[in-house]
DNA sequence: CATTGAACCACACGTAACGTGTTGTTTTAT
DNA sequence: ATAAAACAACACGTTACGTGTGGTTCAATG
């Protein structure tokens, strides 16, 4: 039998914590002295050390409560739905982060706060990222647009970002360039370049992407990659004689 | 001018939230009617969205008030603890998953609910994950050591693992075969490909791992290969004349 | 101008899982 | 017996609002 506070340094559990779980009904302790003092046995420590571990996997204390209180609970189904839901927050995270990192890079590369762009990225982000890419439709069928997901939601690395929206940047700063200019033409082999890399060299794709980019009317397309930037890129291709796609 | 109505379907913000947003501090309506009812300028729909676009970054609304408040805040490091926040919690989650699919599998493969090997996987990801690595510092360099990293926590596919736990059951529910029975080579044979499969053929590493599994005293090492799995595949090793490493 | 229905304000309580006190009682050690 | 430590029970605070209530103001109508 163990008092409260033995329970406690025992499990590193704070004694309010035991406190609570009391007064919940989640573990009761099984027995008490004559003043009322808590004692808990062998079985209420493993009770506890249950409850730990199902506490660790992201139940809730109401969901513990229920798993414990049911003699044949369906684990494989709990366990599954809690999984969903990690997953659910693990894409939302994702998302989270590629909104950061977007809105550091435009602040980084613009100098201010751009809050226009940073209202696009979010309000990108915010609905489901399928219905964000609606609006290539009628530019990329179904297969390509998954892989863009891919790319903007799960493989690439943020090193690979970071470069990849210098490379944006770079060119909407020097919008001003003679698409003639040496400069203008290396700044967009960069771009090309990067772009490949981030499409893993997947000609098809880059070329229906490309359509899709030049032939949306407005809104940051691919962030940040609005319309100035991509006539830019079409006016030094067409400046070398290059007819993309 | 708009109404806290108006204003509230315009952005898809309740009332209630508006109200509480008056009620902290954090956007205050620029004029009222004589009546006392809330009027919202542009300026106020303006300070609204920067609060949305900073609440979907992850920020509280203490710190929202605090950077929005700050006539220069700073950005850069503001984001960077988010994204590092965001990061941990990434890390949280991931280990999460493996921890439920862990058990998962565990009921899965043996039936029943394993509480003290659940323990073990919780023990194990409770504290950070190089902690827990900590144990085999004496037969894992630094490098290999981040290498297992990975393999745990963030290359390997829920697929991969559960192949790998396959294997690992099959072996647990089959201890009792004689080491030279074609059944235990084919058994041991599948667990080979599969940690190869797993350590990208790093043979060195495999190496190394498979002295630390050996010689670890107790616990449950490299969940779910306790000691007597290890024994197993070692018997069968010996019982083949291969000696590994 | 009076009425009426809608919108609105202000306030209160509830949420999850405890942390942080406070006061009074029990236990333990001396 | 007494003092110190541990404990019980209760209350309030935390976040970002949802939900509900009663009373007030607004806008449109007769």
């Amino acid at each position: 039998m163990y008092t409260i506070g033995e329970l406690s340094k025992n499990t590193g559990v704070t004694v309010r914590t035991l406190d609570y779980y009391d007064e919940i009904g989640l573990i009761k302790p099984s027995s008490k002295t004559s003043g009322g003092h808590r004692l808990y046995s062998e079985d209420d420590v493993m009770q506890l050390e249950r409850v730990l571990a199902l506490k660790y996997m992201g139940f809730s204390l109401e969901q513990i409560k229920d798993i414990l209180a049911n003699s044949k609970p369906n684990w494989q189904e709990s366990i599954k739905q809690q999984l969903e839901l990690v997953k659910r927050e693990q894409g939302r995270l994702k998302m989270l982060e590629q909104a950061l990192v977007g809105v550091s890079y435009s602040i980084e590369f613009e100098g201010e706060i751009n809050w226009p762009i940073i209202f696009s990225i979010i309000q990108l982000y915010q609905q489901d990222p399928e219905a964000a890419l609606e609006q290539y439709r009628e530019y990329l069928n179904e297969e390509e647009r998954k892989k863009i997901l891919d790319v903007n939601f799960e493989q690439t690395s943020e090193e690979d970002i970071k470069e990849w929206l210098k490379a944006i940047s770079d060119i909407r700063n020097n919008l001003h360039l003679d698409p003639h200019s040496e400069k203008a033409e290396r700044l967009v082999k960069i771009w090309v370049s990067q772009a490949e890399k981030m499409f893993g060299g997947d000609e098809e794709l880059l070329g229906d992407l490309w359509q899709a980019l030049q032939n949306l009317k407005e809104g940051i397309a691919f962030y940040p990659m609005d319309k100035n930037v991509i006539n830019f890129i079409e006016r030094v291709f067409i400046a070398k004689g290059v007819t993309k796609q």
